[in-house]
DNA sequence: CCAATAATTAACCATATGGTTAATTTAATA
DNA sequence: TATTAAATTAACCATATGGTTAATTATTGG
């Protein structure tokens, strides 16, 4: 048999599995459109259904149960969120550079997701045990503890303030972060449109890396 | 009739009224406790009764439906998270002091809800229509206009840096809040226990306005 | 083209859940 | 104490919701 047989023997047979994949795709965007903003308990396996545009018993036919295709979701979200972090954090980078790379490159991702943040964090928040063995136990965990070192090793070169990593820490995730998990409170509050309130996030990805490095710099 | 009388009778009329007000407490504590950390969506009248222990046509003798009574609630709750702001935004402290003041009492008033500002925010999320209507009309919207106004004057006076007003303000609540937020992840990801993470945040009231004037002082 | 397998659906089922009713107990009142 | 009103409960009810079944319609592979 030639090469361009089995090539198009190939596609024919894997149409089905496209099709598969083709739905399994748009169950897997619809439950992540509805999971991610009415979470695990507000959100309905016929809303998912009506959203992927097929019936609720294939639903279940891809997914056996509710459950499982939330975990599916969360998993994802997670997986999302976290590693990204792990990778800066663990870079090789200078520290002020590595504060620069994570408001960057995770405000660019958030805002291509907002929802996650409060999605997960709440999910966390409603069964952290659950969350520590699916989630956490991977190589979804975050590792900090080189970034800290960093930090205070910088701190004991006398390159930069006294400060608690700890906190430094808390600080940077936070502000880069809340405005994403409060968007509707700021944007209501501060009278910002979804334009607007995107513009103030590219800003930040300067804004944020100035604000702390003119806090720690001597 | 003597005013005694008057006040003693007063007293005995009054005995049924207190029994209410005694189960009425009952149940919005149990009410509370429960949507708190389930939320409107996963919590159960059958969970909020039983956790008041009472009967759930008691429950529902008192609060019409789930939605009043979940009503009842939020609103405390966002009674007790937002007006707080606005006292010591508006008031006539200089600027270092007021941001002084805005994490030592925000903080000390979460850490007794420590569980709020996630509840609340998600609320938010799930309808901001709703909230818009109920909450943010009242005197608990947040003005921090006074406050915004303030930073700019001590720009323009050359006392601090030239910082965007907007994002000063997003981070002193970023920093603020969003410890408690992300709490179950903080403590898992640094490994912080119960009464190492109230320490964490005690330190805060006073590590975040430190960071924060660092970060802006000329 | 035909049997076999996979995908998809309509109609159900069981249970959870918000909410109601009618009866009972407790408290107030005259 | 007798009457009335309020508080409380057990037993229901209607519906929403997660999940299943059995039949129907594509797909596949020989």
């Amino acid at each position: 048999m030639s090469d361009l047989f089995i090539f198009v023997n190939h596609l024919v047979k894997m149409s089905k599995a496209i099709k598969d994949k083709s739905t399994e795709e748009r169950i897997l965007n619809a439950a992540k459109q509805i999971f991610v903003v009415k979470g695990m308990a507000g959100a309905r396996m016929q809303d998912i259904a009506d959203q992927a545009g097929i019936n609720k018993a294939l639903l279940h036919y891809y997914f056996k149960n509710k459950e499982k295709l939330f975990e599916t979701i969360f998993l994802e979200a997670a997986q999302k969120l976290f590693p990204r972090i792990n990778e800066i954090f663990n870079s090789d980078q200078p520290l002020f550079e590595k504060i620069e790379s994570f408001c960057d490159e995770y405000i660019t991702m958030v805002m291509e997701n907002p929802y996650l943040p409060l999605f997960v964090l709440n999910e966390i928040n409603q069964d952290p045990e659950y969350f520590m063995k699916k989630v956490w136990s991977g190589n979804a965990k975050p590792h900090p503890e080189k970034f800290l070192k960093q930090i205070e090793i910088e701190v004991k070169k006398g390159k930069i303030k006294n400060i608690s990593p700890l906190h430094l820490l808390m600080n940077l995730i936070s502000m880069t972060i809340f405005p994403f998990v409060g968007k509707p409170m700021f944007q209501k509050n501060m009278s910002l449109d979804e334009l607007q309130f995107r513009s103030v996030m590219e800003q930040r990805k300067k804004e944020i890396p100035r604000f702390i490095i003119d806090a720690i710099k001597k």
